[in-house]
DNA sequence: GCGATGCTTCGATTAGCGTCGAAGCATGAA
DNA sequence: TTCATGCTTCGACGCTAATCGAAGCATCGC
């Protein structure tokens, strides 16, 4: 009965609390150093690197070398969303590190996740695009239609212009606060750095919380309806 | 920067490989006791009285007693979706517990995700559905539209005649083979209940697979185009 | 009633792993 | 060169948690 993928070794690598907190450091998708990851573990160097080594070790996290520094990084949206998974489920069950305080509130509002836009923002986007037949499902995955192509061109950005990665181009992420997808993936990425040159949204340093600002807002609305 | 749901303790929960395959074990959708879960893990009565009990003190479980006997199952859909997204991520880094033998193989044609259907046949059947436009958002999730109430109906089943719970009609459960979504919810139950009914697919016993039929194949093959 | 079965609790053992101090090794700055 | 910084390796400590034997407690069948 034993069938599928072995998720023990990968479950107890995410569960131990300072590798926890290193992960949930990097959903930001921001590339953080060494000493900064023990830090947001709250623990030594020495501790840290231990870590840092059993997660690359486990295809989590990857690092570049830049002098002195090492910059961690996430592996890829794959990563990022099964550990999104992970939040919804303990958001569930009421596992919230704070008790539902206004930082709380904001992370709902939208944040970030990895390198995409989540949270309430998030998943009226995907759903926006959604309504107005932007996607086609292939065997291959999620993919734009015709639709889907003025959407974005309306939004000054091409496609077909997106640096191109072994990643998908549209890939949905489940969101733990909404429970209902929101887009990934390559063009994910790009929405949310076009979002941030518009100055729409930007991000709280520190924190994966997003905030919308005024002209946002009102950009939002009369884009998503 | 520690923001968001704490998932430490969660994912430790489940990393132990004991637990893990007791969850695994649970993933069938089959209520087992606790003598055929400690035999799934491969541990001691005693042993696996501890898990089951850290289990279902972190509501990823419950039980019911019956005569001397205790029935665990999962507490909810909630659960399964989470394992297998953690399941997604372990298959992209080769963790599969065996080399793609055969039985790999029929899990990705069509197997059990706790209480509907998952693999190749789940995707295409919501694909399927998604394409006829079966399923609208709302703010509490996905619901069906009237097509989809009407494709739903053309199956024998009436979609206002399910057993009411505090879960919701119509989720999505994201695949772990076919990394695309797949129906789960009471809609996602019931129809694979009524597949089994109408003798398209048959569980195979001891495990996840979903045997399809020759005329479950054809008919799919004329439902889902 | 009695024994058998299913499961739990208790207690003791053991192993594994997270932790940090100290030392080592690069890179960069003075 | 010399010192400082960033990070890793080594070694030792300590604690947690998984494990099982033995005993206890229900329930079922006779």
């Amino acid at each position: 009965m034993k069938d599928g993928p072995n998720i023990a070794t990968l479950a107890a690598l995410i569960g131990d609390p300072a590798r926890a907190n290193i992960l949930t450091a990097l959903m930001s998708g921001k590339a953080l150093t060494a000493s900064e990851l023990a830090h947001e573990a709250g623990v030594t160097a020495q501790t840290a690197s231990s870590h840092l080594r059993k997660l690359e070790d486990g295809a989590l996290i990857a690092h570049r070398q830049q002098g002195r520094h090492r910059y961690f990084t996430l592996t890829g949206d794959e990563v990022a969303r099964a550990l999104e998974g992970l939040m919804g489920l303990a958001a569930t069950q009421g596992q919230l590190r704070t008790r539902t305080g206004p930082k709380d509130q904001e992370l709902r509002t939208a944040r970030v996740c990895y390198n995409h836009m989540a949270g309430e923002m998030g998943v009226r986007l995907y759903r926006s695009m959604q309504d107005r037949g932007a996607f086609r499902t292939t065997h291959s995955g999620l993919d734009l239609t015709p639709q889907g192509y003025d959407f974005v061109r309306d939004l000054g950005l091409n496609p077909d212009g997106l640096p191109p990665s072994r990643a998908p181009l549209c890939r949905e992420c489940l969101d733990w606060s909404m429970r209902q997808s929101h887009l990934a993936g390559r063009l994910g990425r790009a929405l949310l750095s076009r979002f941030e040159d518009l100055g729409w949204v930007a991000r709280v340093p520190d924190s994966r919380i997003l905030r919308v600002s005024r002209r946002g807002e009102k950009e939002f609305d009369s884009i998503l309806g």
